[in-house]
RNA sequence: GGCAGGUUGCCCGAGCGGCCAAUGGGAGCGGACUGUAAAUCCGUCGGCUUACGCCUACGCAGGUUCGAAUCCUGCACCUGCCA
């Protein structure tokens, strides 16, 4: 992670205009990959058909998939043809995991996700014009094809020996692994045959963490059709630490805005790590590199300012939910975490401010609820419990003030425009409430 | 197939008849400090109950006992040794 961010730092060797190769290394996106000397040649002379798959293990891909599509795009931006692959066959076998066995899902669910990450991976690639991309189904060679021809045409290329030697089998020899994982290689690599065949693909790119499949790929179309084809693996999008990348409190987080809001998602980013935000704002970012470079400095000047993860959380956002769902949760950010005061705040900013934010609309006939209510009323609670927990550590407010009492009923004075209740759990969890009814 | 050991809360891992909602670590959450950053320190960490308690939990199903995560029986799965 860190030779990643370090080296575009030094000013490079003033070669001319860069190419794709170099940016992308330069922003430090390419962990590993095959021979760069032809890939470079390759990609220099035309169009350059190449996929990049995502397995359906859940209803939506993650911001640790983002890395890849836009890896994509970047590519397609450059002039090449992106396939991208969607795993309607491959997600219903499972790729080795470290931790162990994974559970089988149901070939509906699979489908339905598959469909869902199909639309989802679409947005993120120029469907028309002479590069345009197209999205592919591996279950469309998968499915029909026979036991035997798989063993006969697929799996003879594979010496199990090798297969043995894989860093994730190895791992898994202790607690066990299934032939169905076991046999999860020989179906990727089939896919990149497949897509070679159909399409004329040439270079596979994916996470680091699939280099093994890849390469995988890469030797079956050797072994089986003599020709000689690329690989290309991103790093892992990690944390300062090294742990994983992509959870907030309340789990992952997801491109799709039914699963993560817009504004939970600009939050995410927002509060990006010092140590980090170069390096995301590389990966992540499409402006050009000096400019990038100019801004982490700035930041780097006057950290407490959070330049540069206001940018990072401004353009992510665009990039995955639109430029007025970006702009929505911008100016939310700015209303509940500014120096406002929130009784200040226009009306309109403030409703504004709270559709973003998980929100509740309560019936109030007489007296207001306790705080301990709205925490669970808004979800910013998993239970009664926790919001008695969270009320006693000093860890709840409204509009901004500490409520020491888990239990008495609000007080109407507390109403921002006679219905608002800016709710707030610890230092950057809000929701809304608006009360309705009689507001006497 | 035989023998031995194992299955505990989000994860790891103690407990081996009552003092066990269950030691400890990690993750998470809250507070202090700060900048919606990191590090550090402190607190918290099944659910319901304005707290007296109640409910659900220690692989699954039964049983012994006043009382079981702890003992017995059966089942499932895992690990090691032997075949």
């Amino acid at each position: 992670m860190d030779t990643a961010a370090s080296t575009h730092v030094e000013a490079r060797v003033p070669t001319g205009e860069d190419d794709v190769l170099d940016d992308l290394s330069a922003r430090g996106l390419v962990a590993q990959s095959t021979d760069q000397g032809s890939l470079r040649a390759e990609l220099a002379a035309g169009p350059v058909t190449y996929y990049v798959g995502f397995d359906p293990t859940a209803p939506s891909l993650t911001i640790g998939n983002l890395v890849q599509l836009l890896t994509a795009r970047r590519l397609q931006e450059a002039g090449h043809r992106p396939l991208v692959l969607v795993g309607g066959a491959t997600g219903l076998v499972g790729d080795p995991k470290e931790s162990g066995e994974r559970t089988l899902n149901a070939k509906d669910v699979v489908a339905e996700w598959t469909a869902r990450i199909c639309d989802q991976v679409a947005r993120f690639v120029e469907l028309d014009g002479d590069n345009a991309a197209t999205v592919v189904n591996n279950a469309d060679w998968t499915q029909q094809l026979g036991t035997l021809d798989f063993l006969r045409d697929v799996g003879r290329h594979f010496p199990v020996n090798r297969m043995l030697g894989r860093d994730v089998v190895r791992k898994r020899l202790d607690a066990g692994i299934s032939y169905t994982e076991f046999s999860y290689v020989l179906l990727q690599a089939m896919d990149y045959l497949q897509l070679h065949r159909r399409y004329g693909c040439r270079l596979q790119t994916g996470g680091s963490d699939q280099w093994g499949n890849i390469t995988a790929g890469v030797e079956l179309v050797r072994r089986a059709d003599g020709a000689r084809v690329h690989a290309l693996a991103t790093p892992l999008v990690t944390k300062a630490d090294g742990t994983k990348y992509g959870k907030t409190e309340s789990g992952t987080v997801w491109l799709d805005p039914t699963l993560t809001s817009p504004y939970a998602f600009h939050q995410f980013w927002l509060q990006a790590e010092d140590a980090m935000v170069r390096t995301y704002l590389h990966m992540f970012s499409f402006r050009p590199r000096d400019e990038l470079d100019a801004l982490v400095s700035e930041h780097e000047a006057r950290p407490a300012r959070r330049l540069a993860q206001q940018a990072l959380a401004a353009e992510v956002t665009t990039l995955v939910h639109g430029a007025p769902e970006a702009a929505a949760a911008e100016r939310a950010a700015r209303a509940l975490f500014g120096n406002a005061e929130l009784a200040e705040l226009p009306e309109a900013t403030l409703r504004a401010a709270l559709q973003e934010t998980p929100h509740a609309r309560l019936e109030v006939a007489a007296a207001l609820p306790s705080v301990t209510d709205l925490l669970v009323a808004t979800d910013l609670v998993p239970s009664r419990s926790a919001a008695r927990r969270t009320v006693l550590e000093g860890g709840a407010y409204v509009n901004n003030q500490r409520v020491d009492d888990a239990d008495a009923p609000l007080a109407r004075s507390v109403l921002l425009h006679g219905r608002w209740i800016v709710l707030r759990k610890g230092k950057r969890t809000v929701a809304g409430v608006e009360v309705v009814g009689d507001t006497r």
